[in-house]
DNA sequence: TTTAGGG
DNA sequence: CCCTAAA
């Protein structure tokens, strides 16, 4: 199954320094294969934030040739909703140099954090999501393989947003200058080979008409991460980034492409713009241009700080790596908190995630506060634990379902409970916050998991303590989610909204589990060679790797051991034998009529048999059209009145006579 | 363990 | 079929 965890980013875009040279190495960061793409949203973002808080007012930009670029700057995006038509200046740097370096420890301490794998772009292996974040300082690259369908759906969601004011996106402006998430979003989508193949820019899905130089689907030449579409003619940074916008005009591919692009919320300029003037003072986000400063800032989104830009949310999903789920996806967007807090700036807004539970889709502008996140968590399935189960060969399918459906409930029929499972420890403070809990860390969220555990209150505690946890989800995912094979449970478990601090803390967990629909289970063996039927009687899993991380107190199986026997209707044979042992050895031997008839039936104990005689009396007694199940031979249900009859009385007669010894005897 | 009955 | 008191 898998969890879905929706986080949200304020991130958008960002200019890039004139001086970030560190960008150049050509170095990607990569996920590794069972992480979630999400980090490599995070990754981007930290890059992006950082990138701002160096550069809080207007930096040049220039491409690979050193020309000056147009630089845009988050209050430049601003007025671009408004003025689309207007086109972007370029300025001359006026800040100091941008340290390159601040890039690159960025990039490690997000790799040491993350477990981040940097690496060349062309190292990037199957199976692993590479997430190129610079491929050399004038361009860059992001891929990150996504499910097309989640993305459209993201790209739907965030489409409603285009007619609003500071909601629309853009990926990029003016050549390698901006790259936002945005960019990595789409490339994500599409596999590589599409990726690498497309050269056309997305525009966003509104009906955003890109001015001349078409900011919006322009990406940065520079540095910083651009989106592939810029980087088709030129692998890296030898293709010079069109200063001119025109040049890099979008071309829509198809619908499809159109609705990927996705929606990326503007920052609000800094409260201080070079000019000295507070650029979130407009509430309106007047566009203004400035030529010669522009002042890129972050802004706080927040109750307080009421940013006028309405954020659109990117939805990412951990499974990236299975693109076969079809799973929806959500993206990321924006740096986590502690990413921000690094920042230099003082009159920049950190980019935070969106604290709203506002969903990612809508585009909603979140009132929360900047320090909450909201994740979404969607268990879409989950394992259920192994159930050995004894059925003999003849059993009927229905049998088989009905001993399964057996198991289960005696499993499950307590009730569920759900476990939180942060690194494989168990978390049982409910009052702890996830913060408290450490779950908004990013070291300690790299596996966070659900267990489902069946509700021991209600079942008696049991004899032996071999149980085993019913049901783990383990969070780590991404591998499970490929080779589930599952068997799916009618129901899935979802997990609705799981607040978190930081959204990448939820990012590790995936959680996947298989449900299979068959009531069958895959573990179900058949017993062929014993005629007999056992019990269910449910394995635990623990040997399970997923199901392994946490023990789960034993006590809850017991009733499983206890499992009522399947239930094996009497033949008519049987009842034949049965009829025929009980005529000749009367009613109250029935130790007896089992060695006698039944002796090779292991299933059938003399209780069995006293019972089955009980229900033939019963049976015998009502009306045929009462009766329920095989038919008996009216014959043999007359044998058995009789004889039933026969032997009550000899009971009887022996009871008397045993009496009236008795009172002899007195 | 086996019986005998109620559930 | 289960559960159990009684034997």
């Amino acid at each position: 199954m898998v969890l879905q965890k929706r986080l949200d980013y304020e991130l958008i875009g960002y200019q890039v320094p004139k001086g970030s040279r560190s960008a150049r190495g050509k170095s990607v960061a990569r996920k590794k294969a069972d992480d979630n793409g999400m980090f490599a949203f995070e990754l981007l973002a930290t890059v992006a934030g950082k990138l701002l808080s160096e550069e809080e007012n207007d930096l040049p930009l220039t491409n690979c040739n050193g020309k000056t670029l147009h630089s845009i700057t988050k209050e430049s995006v601003k007025e671009e909703h408004k003025d689309e038509e207007k086109p972007l200046k370029t300025e001359p740097c006026d800040q100091g140099s941008c340290d390159e370096s601040i890039l690159i420890s960025d990039v490690d301490q997000l790799r040491q954090a993350q477990n981040f794998v940097v690496k060349n772009h062309g190292q990037t292996s199957s199976g692993e999501v590479s997430y190129p974040i610079f491929k050399n300082s004038c361009v860059g690259k992001s891929e990150i393989r996504a499910n097309d369908d989640a993305f459209d759906s993201y790209a739907g969601s965030a489409r409603g947003d285009c007619n609003e004011r500071h909601s629309r996106s853009f990926s990029g402006y003016h050549e390698g200058k901006v790259s936002t998430l945005r960019d990595l979003m789409e490339e994500d989508v599409k596999p590589p080979a599409l990726v690498s193949s497309d050269s056309s820019v997305e525009l966003p899905p509104c009906p955003v008409r890109t001015p001349e130089g078409d900011s919006f689907t322009k990406h940065v030449n520079n540095m910083g991460i651009v989106s592939r579409d810029d980087d088709e003619n030129s692998s890296g940074c030898t293709q010079p980034s069109k200063a001119n916008a025109k040049a890099y005009r979008p071309q829509r591919i198809g619908n499809k492409r159109i609705k990927r692009s996705v929606a990326y919320k503007y920052w609000k300029a800094p409260t201080i713009s070079k000019d000295g003037q507070p650029s979130n003072t407009d509430p309106d986000m007047k566009p203004v241009y400035r030529n010669k400063k522009m002042c890129c800032t972050r802004r706080r989104i927040g109750p307080q700080t009421c940013t006028p830009f309405k954020k659109r949310k990117l939805a990412g999903t951990s499974s990236f790596l299975t693109s076969e789920e079809g799973v929806s996806r959500e993206y990321i967007s924006g740096p986590p908190e502690k990413f921000i807090k690094g920042e230099t700036t003082g009159s920049v807004a950190s980019v935070h995630g969106v604290p709203g539970a506002s969903s990612s889709l809508s585009g909603q502008k979140s009132s929360t506060e900047s320090g909450e996140f909201h994740v979404k968590l969607n268990i879409k399935s989950f394992r259920v634990p192994e159930l050995f189960i004894e059925i003999p060969e003849d059993a009927t399918v229905g049998s088989l379902k009905r001993t399964v459906m057996e198991a289960v409930t005696a499993i499950l029929g307590g009730g569920l409970r759900v476990g939180v499972l942060l690194q494989g420890k168990k978390v049982r403070d409910d009052n702890k916050t996830l913060l408290q809990a450490g779950i908004s860390h990013h070291d300690k969220i790299d596996t966070l998991g659900f267990t489902l555990e069946p509700n021991t209150a209600h079942t008696p505690p049991p004899l032996e303590s071999s149980e085993e946890p019913a049901l783990l989800l383990p969070c780590d995912a991404p591998k499970p989610l490929s080779r589930l094979p599952a068997s799916p449970l009618p129901n899935p478990v979802d997990v609705p909204e799981l607040p978190s601090d930081h959204p990448l803390a939820i990012m590790g967990s995936l959680i996947e589990s298989d449900q299979d629909s068959a009531p069958t289970p895959p573990e179900v063996s058949l017993d062929k060679t014993s005629p007999n039927s056992q019990a269910l009687v449910p394995v635990p899993a623990m040997n399970v790797e997923a199901l392994a991380v946490v023990p789960l107190p034993r006590k809850l199986r017991r009733n499983e051991l206890v499992q009522r026997r399947i239930r094996r209707p009497f033949s008519v044979s049987e009842v034949e034998a049965l009829v025929q042992a009980v005529e000749k050895l009367g009613t109250g031997r029935w130790r007896d009529v089992k060695l006698r008839a039944f002796d090779n039936a292991k299933h059938r104990t003399y209780v069995d048999l006293k019972d089955k005689w009980k229900t033939l009396v019963h049976t015998a007694r009502i009306s045929p059209q009462q009766r329920r199940g095989e038919p008996v031979p009216q014959e043999l249900l007359d044998r058995v009145l009789s004889s039933h009859a026969y032997w009550s009385q000899h009971q009887a007669k022996l009871h008397v006579k045993q009496q009236s010894e008795a009172c002899l005897l007195l």
